[in-house]
DNA sequence: AAGACGAAAGTGGTTGA
DNA sequence: TCAACAACTTTCGTCTT
């Protein structure tokens, strides 16, 4: 994905060299520490061109996928009416035949069916995959939790592109890496009540079990993106550490909390951003930043803002 | 004029009888 | 299945810079 002609400049300060944190799915410039966010790499020239086509050609006509999807009129069927085209009764002596005939072919259906379905689950996940930057690690796990699931009859009345989203979001969970449900939603047609519901019920079914998502997986992402220095992120992971030993955290949103974190620490380095900045990233609102920045005061005699 | 603060009411999802 | 509940949002008035 780095080898990607678009993605070999930073486009802060225009320096080559970049790495790709495959375990965060981030692709951060060593000499200035921008990270490449997703919507960064989405609102890129060439991706833009590209994206922009393939929406219309959606929007205009459906996904040229959708044709090879079953039941849209190109399914054939051998009815069970022992009749010839002219609709006379077929001999008894050939009926059997028929029967077998009938058999394989449905046979033969359920089989493509569960193949086109696979298909177009897979496409679906490239595209969500390339669009979220994810490394392909991610894409391989989702890949093969989506077969069992698929084998498990567990797709049935829903959306694939929610159940695909929803295995992406379930395989980054585990991974740590950090992607909310609202960053998966905005890549995907599917709202992010499906596509949580179906998490939630893919979880149930296939016993998975996802760790807690931690607030410093947010840090490093959200730091970039105000334009932070790497003091202030590391500053930010202290209070958040300091604040875990203290189980101050325990049942809050952990973007809030990393936003909460980063905002401290920005002021207290000198680098202040607003609430209204921190919690635009965050996609918070402000009142929780000033919650979880009061909470954050009390337990850690941290001290006022304004200096 | 813009930012910070917090009260109050509303929202969508979880939980437990 | 429904009501209580926690976390978060929206909205708004007030105070501070």
């Amino acid at each position: 994905m780095i080898e990607d002609e678009n993605l070999r400049v930073c486009p802060k300060c225009g320096s080559k060299n970049l790495i790709w944190k495959q375990d965060e799915g981030e692709i951060v410039c060593q000499d200035c520490g921008y990270v490449f966010s997703s919507e960064i790499i989405d609102t890129g020239p060439e991706w833009r061109a590209f994206d922009a086509e393939q929406k219309e050609r959606r929007a205009r006509g459906g996904s040229p996928l959708s044709i090879l999807k079953p039941n849209k009129g190109l399914v054939t069927e051998i009815d069970q009416y022992n009749k010839d085209a002219r609709g006379s009764k077929i001999p008894v002596k050939y009926q059997q035949e028929l029967q077998r005939t009938r058999k394989w072919h449905r046979r033969a259906n359920i089989a493509n069916a569960f193949e086109k379905n696979l298909a177009t689950a897979l496409e679906e996940l490239d595209r969500l995959v390339s669009n979220l930057n994810l490394p392909r690690s991610v894409a391989e796990e989702a890949a093969h939790k989506y077969r069992i699931a698929a084998k498990k009859q567990l797709i049935r009345g829903r959306l694939i592109e929610s159940v695909v989203a929803a295995i992406v979001y379930l395989v980054c969970r585990q991974a740590n890496i950090p992607k909310t449900l609202d960053d998966i939603a905005k890549a995907t047609r599917s709202s992010k009540k499906d596509i949580g519901r179906a998490y939630r019920f893919i979880k149930r079914a296939l016993s998975e079990k996802v760790p807690l998502s931690d607030p410093l997986n947010y840090i490093s992402r959200y730091a970039s993106q105000l334009n932070l220095s790497e003091k202030v992120a590391e500053e930010a992971k202290k209070i958040i550490l300091e604040a875990k030993e203290k189980g101050v955290l325990s049942g809050r949103g952990p973007t809030g909390i990393a936003a909460a974190a980063l905002y401290i620490a920005a002021a207290r380095l000198g680098e202040k951003k607003t609430q209204k900045e921190v919690a635009e990233i965050a996609g918070i609102t402000e009142v929780t930043i000033r919650n979880r920045y009061r909470e954050l005061k009390e337990q850690l005699n941290i001290e006022d803002i304004s200096d």
